[in-house]
Order: structure tokens, then sequence, then C-alpha cells
DNA sequence: AAAAATAGGGACAACCCTGTCCCTATTTTG
DNA sequence: CAAAATAGGGACAGGGTTGTCCCTATTTTT
């Protein structure tokens, strides 16, 4: 009866269940970014995650196990919540992210059922794009903690996001590339004009020489 | 030499030393907000902060202090890349963030110079603000663990930011208050009018409705 | 020296979001 | 019953972002 008006959409149901708020926040931002036509719903903590769970029929269900009311110590309370979840929602596929992976965790996971297990400093902008695909091509995907060489990032008020985004970009540029390749790249990869990447990069570096801020490659 | 070019600027100028990419991202977007006319920088691990520490000057520092390549475990390892950072800005204000915290910690972190210790799990959107005006006022600004009783949240992809926003504050309506009344409390935490307030409502109303999808709370 | 790349702009249309004002039914409350 | 609250719209201006196209110097590469 409740559920019907959930069933009959087109839309792809998510929960979110995290406990710090900019990081879920962030989650459900990645994933409406992940899969256009869905509807995310966060939770806090466990509590309303199962109110929620009891209420909704989900598609996808991203847990983080570290929960408040849980030992992060104990292995056990870890499972347990992902084994609650998992028992009241066993048409949907799982996630598990956390800020703590292990090896043997994502093994014990798998067996409750989980088919994604991701290291929260594994989770880039745009990575679950990635890590739905895998899973849909692979069955799972795992990602765990990773000391990347992530370069310095910059980020200015004055910038749009965009500008913010190809600036970026730029600033990778290795030696040995010019910067006209990296500008149809990036139209390559934002689906846009060359000429607009070279525009909003240059308007990028009109504001910070205004202001009197240049990164070091310019 | 290469530091006069930050310093005859008038703007903020911020690092946020953080592994978890989304998390990372997320503070940056909160100081942001926090101080208009900031210039934030983000380090993804210890190196690119020593880095950037060396070649840059710093107003404030955000410091998480659990980093790879250091054993989280370890009590002396968490603060020993607090106090490098502390030593290579003194003339910075520093905050700890973690998602592990302890009062003792904090009370060691104090000890080192630090004037803003925040659990992961009690940063909410906006929440730095009040953080920042705490230390301006009092010298320092302590958030610990804190279970939230926050509500659940929806968030459908064909709303703006604005509906969002609105239909978060209506769906927490307690019982008794009638919406007109949440209007005028949004139009006055906004600084729109409530009539706004209400279009606003109405409108995520209407779409939600559209695509067969309305919480309970309407 | 010639060609390519780069810096630094201007103009413009399209689009979305924001915010305000206004309208009419219907429902709920006092 | 009368008044207030609510649902469900339309119109419109202003602002910012996006994306495209076009222009001229200057510098670097070949």
């Amino acid at each position: 009866m409740r559920a019907m008006a959930e069933q009959t959409s087109k839309h792809t149901h998510v929960l979110i269940i995290e406990d710090q708020h900019l990081m879920r926040l962030a989650l459900i931002h990645e994933l409406q970014a992940a899969l256009p036509a869905s509807i995310v719903h966060g939770a806090a903590n466990i509590t309303i995650a199962l109110d929620l769970l009891e209420t909704h029929q989900f598609d996808l269900v991203v847990i983080d196990p570290g929960l408040p009311g849980y030992d992060p110590k104990s292995q056990d309370d870890r499972f347990d919540v992902v084994q609650v979840v998992i028992e009241l929602s066993p048409d949907a596929i799982h996630f598990v992210v956390t800020g703590s992976d292990t090896d043997e965790e994502w093994e014990h996971c798998q067996k409750l059922g989980v088919v994604g297990y991701l290291a929260k400093n594994n989770i880039r902008p745009g990575a679950l794009v990635d890590v739905l695909q895998e899973v849909a091509e692979r069955g799972h995907s795992v990602r765990l903690s990773n000391e990347t060489t992530a370069p310095p990032e910059f980020y200015h008020s004055g910038l749009t996001p965009r500008e913010q985004e190809i600036l970026g970009w730029m600033r990778q540029r290795p030696s040995g590339i010019s910067r006209k390749e990296i500008y149809e790249q990036l139209g390559d990869r934002f689906d846009i004009d060359a000429a607009s990447a070279e525009k909003y990069y240059k308007r990028a570096r009109a504001k910070l020489l205004k202001t009197g801020l240049l990164p070091k490659g310019l």
C-alpha cells in the first residue's frame, strides 16, 4: 500500500546511511550526479535508517558502519549494522563506505551481500559513476585506502565552478604538453568547445591576476 | 619574496589538510561560504601540506590528524601531524577535525595551540560560521561527537537548491505550527519574502507530485 | 623568418535560479 | 458561518553561468 507510489516511479531510490553530515551530503550529491533520475534519502543514524528501510523500498543502499552508538573498534558491531540493513532491503544492492577499511572487512562484508566496498579517502568526485559501472559489469567493486598523489587544490571565491574545474585541470598539466592540447582534452571531457575551455582558463587567470594571486604554474 | 603577493592580499588564506576527498571538498566549500573573501588551499596528504606551508602564509589551518602513512591508532602519530603543522604556521589559528574525537585528545591539542576541535559528525552545513565566531569571542570552540536527532533527508534531482532547502525546513515543521509561520521564519532566515518561501515550497511540492512522490509530511 | 602557441580581451544568446507580485479555488480553523 | 490557511497556479525582471564566436598583440617553437 504505502509502497505503491514509490514502485510506480521510474526513479532510482537510494539511501545513504552516514553520520558525518558533510560526508553524507557529499555522497548524496555524488549519487545524484551519478544517477540523473534519482531520489536520494539520507539518514544520520541507524534509527532513522531503519525507519526509512521499513517504509520505503530502495534500489541502492550505502552504509558507513562507523555509526555512533556502536563501538568503532568492535568488528562485530560494524557487521551488525551492515547485516541488519541488508536484511531489511534484500532487493537492493549494498555499498559500504568506511574511513578505516581493511581487506578482511571487505571479505566479510562480501559474504553478507555487499557488492561495493569503498575507502573514504579513495572516493573522488565523479568516482561513483565508475563504481556503479564496475558493479554492473563485474558484480562488485572494491576501492581500498590509497595514498594518492593528488595535486594541491586551489580555490578562489571569485571563480565560477567551471573556471575552478578548468583551472584545476590546467594546473596538472604535465611538462611537454601544450595548453592547447589540454583545451582539447577538456573540450572532449566536458563536451564543450576547446575554445570555450580556453576562454574559461583565460578568464580565471585574469581574475586571479587582478587580485594579485597566481599559483606557481600559472 | 615569494610571500609578497600573498601578504598584500586582503583575502583570508586557508589550508585544509584532509585525506578524504569528498570531506576535504566539503570543508573547502564550507570555509568559502563562511569567509566570503577567502582563498582556500586543499592538501590530501602531509607531503602536499608541508609543501604549501613552506611556500604560503595562512591565516587558518584545518587539520585532520588521521592521515595515511600514520598509524591511526597511535596518538603520538596524530599529535605529530598537528605539532609539525602548527610549527610551520605559527601565525595562523588551527582547527582539528576528526572522525574519532576524545576529550583527552582535545586537551592535548589545546596545549599544542589548537583553538578549534571538531568531530566530523558534528559539523553541519553552515556550522563553521558559528565556530569561527565562537573562536573570536571565547578564544576556542569545541564540538565533540554528538548523536544528533537529525530528521531524515530527502533529495530529488529535479529540485533547485532553494527548493530543497525550503522543503527540508518544512518537513521539520512541528505539529501545532502552521505553514505560514514557517514561511515567515524562512523569510526571516534567508532574508527573502515570506511569500517567496511559500512559492518555493509550492513549486517543490508540485514537482514532487508530478513525479508521484511526496514524503509523508507533505 | 615563418608558423604555432599564448595572453587578454569583447560581444552575444540561452538558460536556470532567484525573488517579487498577483490571481483563484478549496480546505481548515475559530 | 466567517476568517484564515492552504493548494496550485501565472507573469516577470534581474543576475549569474555557460557556451560560442571573434578579435588583436606578444611570445615561443620550428
